[in-house]
DNA sequence: AATGAATGAGAGTTCATTCAT
DNA sequence: AATGAATGAACTCTCATTCAT
């Protein structure tokens, strides 16, 4: 049973994501959830608080994922990782990326931690990267390119719903989209030992289904 | 001499890109101006209309540059078009892109225009794409590519100043390292006739100057 | 052809009874005739001039109809006065009586005229009935009674469209209501004499028609 | 001791009556009072709400005193009910009736409202006039007459101080002229019966006392 | 006569936040 | 933990009116 705690994080990320989180307040917030702004405001300091609380968690499962990695392993983890493991995740949080320019204008002390976290998340694509270079997936690459690389991937990750959204209502399918788009990104940089992999081919094809039906 | 309307456009954009649109209020704009808020109502009817008139000017802006290409020559044009031309005004213009999730929420009409105009963009970028391949500038591809290499671009195009910002406030340098987003990623689909050509490496020279800034 | 003072006091007039008085700004009334604001106010001092002289054109009306009754034939009038002739008049003047209380609150200049114009109303149906009560069309009645005959009839006369516009929306049947609320309010003080008369009887008949549409 | 909501419905009715609702803003009731507006609008949606609060109490009290009339007696109540018991009702809300056509104007969900009410009105005084007929203390009519003695009577109730308000400022005193209006208008159509009964004629001796005044 | 740009006050409403209970 | 009443600033927008041209 979840605590009053948690049902503000649930309910702030529903409306946050239908609405946006400037056009949501803290008033709707409690009456969605069928508390008084008070007892929100008991277990909040402010609407930022919620906000970071918000970003900690996203932070957190993300996280839990990568360090679940074995960098050990000679194995072709890109897919999984960044095309389909963070894909609910991605839904479930997606006002953070959506929405990510006015809440860095608007909340200061969750700009400061989005920037860290930005630091943190580049460093650990360039080490999954350097891992999937190392075993022989990914093509090797100048510092440059390697830079570009990560931004771009991260460009593409967080905003592709921005772009399917325009375009359709379908969120599932649009996520699944947003998945293809980090496919044939990353593709060029595949070596042929990455394409002649059997489970790569059934990602793409996977994939593929949905996008047929826009 | 700019008229009261033009001004309060020019105004508007300066605040909404340093504050946010939603964090603008029509006071706001007014009081920069020096001019009454019921003058700045008396030239539109409300915010949103401000928004549209905004809008309308950036597409102006872009179609013209698109319109004046000549699709019979020979020549590769995309490194100007999508790296160096649009840049000022992608730059003036940025909090469209940036905000683009909450602005779509907020303004309903500003949505449609948007929606409408996502589609000729695509048109726009597929034609111009085709056109550097008939020309062997680009590598043929397939449908589902070219989708992708589309969506991508667009995604890339619009939201790399989010990831820039994160990182350095340096806003012409980012908007810079935005271009070579742009470069690094059409690298890959670039033909052996693009990348000997002089003028592309000129561009990358140019462009890697200012990135290693950082 | 009417010159744009007129016109500006027909169009007020129309959007008056439409949308109220209170809720009608000399920029809708401008922009219903098609001149600038600026105009209006070169024609009308102030909002409340147009209203005065709306009403002074109404008292006007009223006036001429009045001063063409002759007080020395043996004539049943009221009817024709009180009952059919004035219809369109109140019709077109309506929201003069149904706004009349926020209007004399709203408009002290107006309030005056009104006042002095209400004494002016029951001198002159005072002199009504006494006329028709001398020639034997409405019975002999002491001054109280007299008194209270002659509110009740300016009461029932300037709002009965009150009453009728809740029931119904359809404005020329709920005048010809109003027309049979005066009819039945004087019926009981007719003499045998009045109601004998054919042209009573017909004009009850007439009315009534359109009273079973209800 | 009034509650907050209590006291911002007294506080808008003695507005409302003074200056007119469209005049009334939300913040004068809110000084008046001494609260802030926000606390207004926490007590009620919007302005709306509150005049439909300020109604249903009016309906509330108007329906209670005709609840406890005991059809089965026979007794003449038409000049208690009527005449006396709603005086101080209809004075305090009286703007609800002098204002009537601009509120309906203004506020949708009230002209719903009032639009029902009058149909229960309607039927009451029906209602009421048929149990006075039927204990022969008023003569029996046909349908039409009833139908409009029951539209006059509704008129004359609930706009005559508009008549009178134009003559004097003695709000208690024109109440009290208000009744005479009533009495004197259901007087033609009193029985033999009721107009032998003692209480009538005493009613008439003390409402014309203060009209004599004037 | 007529235009259209401009003003400043004020309208209704919402908001994040506080606090006594 | 929780309530609900309260605040005050800010928001978008409208209005009657003025005035230079």
């Amino acid at each position: 049973m979840a605590t009053t705690k948690e049902k503000i994080i649930e309910t702030s990320i529903e409306l946050f994501n239908e609405k946006g989180c400037l056009n949501t307040s803290t008033r709707h917030i409690a009456d969605k959830l069928g508390i008084s702004v008070g007892n929100l405001y008991y277990h909040f300091k402010n609407k930022e608080k919620i906000l970071i609380d918000i970003f900690l968690n996203y932070i957190k499962i993300v996280f839990k994922e990568v360090n679940s990695i074995n960098y050990e392993k000679d194995e072709i983890f890109l897919l999984k990782d960044f095309l389909l493991n963070n894909l609910e995740t991605d839904i479930k949080y997606r006002f953070l990326h959506l929405e990510l320019n006015i809440l860095l204008l608007s909340f200061p002390e969750f700009k400061k931690i989005m920037e860290e976290q930005l630091q943190n998340e580049i460093k650990m694509i360039k080490k999954l990267l350097n891992h999937q270079i190392s075993y022989g997936y990914i093509k090797a690459m100048s510092e440059n390119e390697m830079n570009f690389l990560v931004s771009n991937s991260w460009i593409i990750a967080t905003n592709n719903l921005s772009y399917w959204n325009l375009l359709s209502k379908d969120l599932i399918a649009n996520a699944k989209r947003g998945s293809l788009n980090m496919y044939y990104f990353i593709k060029p940089y595949l070596t042929q030992k990455s394409l002649g992999n059997e489970r790569v081919k059934d990602i793409e094809d996977l994939l593929l289904k949905d996008y047929y039906e826009l």
